[in-house]
DNA sequence: ACTATATTTCGCGAGGAGACGAAATGAATA
DNA sequence: TATTCATTTCGTCTCCTCGCGAAATATAGT
């Protein structure tokens, strides 16, 4: 690398800098997400979400682990943006909008990956409601 | 205020994002700079680094007090700005350009503020320097 | 091999950021 | 009061960022 020590603070705090990636990050916390999920929160293009994280990727804030036609995305291990990570999510304990955020998180995390990615979330969540009350018809029917 | 946590939090980010600003905030550790000083090491027109001091103090990461003709500025002391300034100071720290930045600070506060903003950085080392000369050869002239 | 599909890359347009010089402002000093 | 001068504001230019849709890429399933 020739980027000075300057340069790399500048691109972290810059890629903290953007409502997106910031709301990103704090979906993160409480672990890997799959990035149509991400984009199912943000309500961003697919492209924009794609370079959003690349731009978090690139300041070592976040990490990719790619599993078949899937990328998962984490929290970076990086010891020299972990405090930038931390910072990060005090800052925005208690925002209104990064609660929705966790609470759209939760829901989605109920529907099959591949359904979400597919159909989208309405779409995912219709197909889930109708999937578990056939479910839960079957097992009042037998006990 | 009607800005919410993660606004106020991007405001920050940003405002550490960019090569000036942080080199200011790094130039301040040691304590208060005026406007000129700031101006004299980070070698850009006026406006612009009144541009730059407006977004820091914007983001609460710097103090301003006017004194006279003269406005000196200072890191800020609001308690959620914190963590970020020694973020950034540690993510700088033993980079080249904030030492040279630091060392040109000492050279430059050995100046009479006055001269260094009317005058400019070479002319009011060099008048400083014939001063010291004379003061010097009369010390040795009368002991 | 072919299709479906999750993600990225590319090209574009609109708006914001950052640089400057010129003019305005505000506060000492003569 | 007039002048000097540190700093800010304003207008302008250029370039970068961020949004999108279309096309390309890569991987799983048929």
């Amino acid at each position: 690398m020739n980027t000075s020590f300057l340069d790399s603070t500048v691109t972290i705090a810059r890629a903290l800098g953007h409502p997106a990636r910031l709301r990103t990050i704090a979906m993160l916390r409480g672990g890997e997400l799959c990035v149509c999920q991400i984009t199912a929160v943000l309500k961003l293009a697919p492209s924009t979400v794609s370079a959003h994280l690349r731009e978090l990727r690139r300041a070592g804030l976040t990490a990719e682990r790619k599993e078949g036609r899937w990328v998962w995305v984490g929290l970076g291990e990086d010891p020299e943006t972990r405090p930038w990570i931390d910072n990060a999510l005090a800052g925005v304990a208690g925002d209104e909008q990064m609660l929705l955020d966790l609470a759209l998180v939760e829901e989605i995390q109920k529907l099959p990956v591949e359904d979400l990615c597919r159909l989208g979330y309405e779409a995912a969540r219709e197909k889930r409601r109708s999937q578990v009350g056939a479910t839960r018809s079957k097992e009042r029917n037998a006990p």
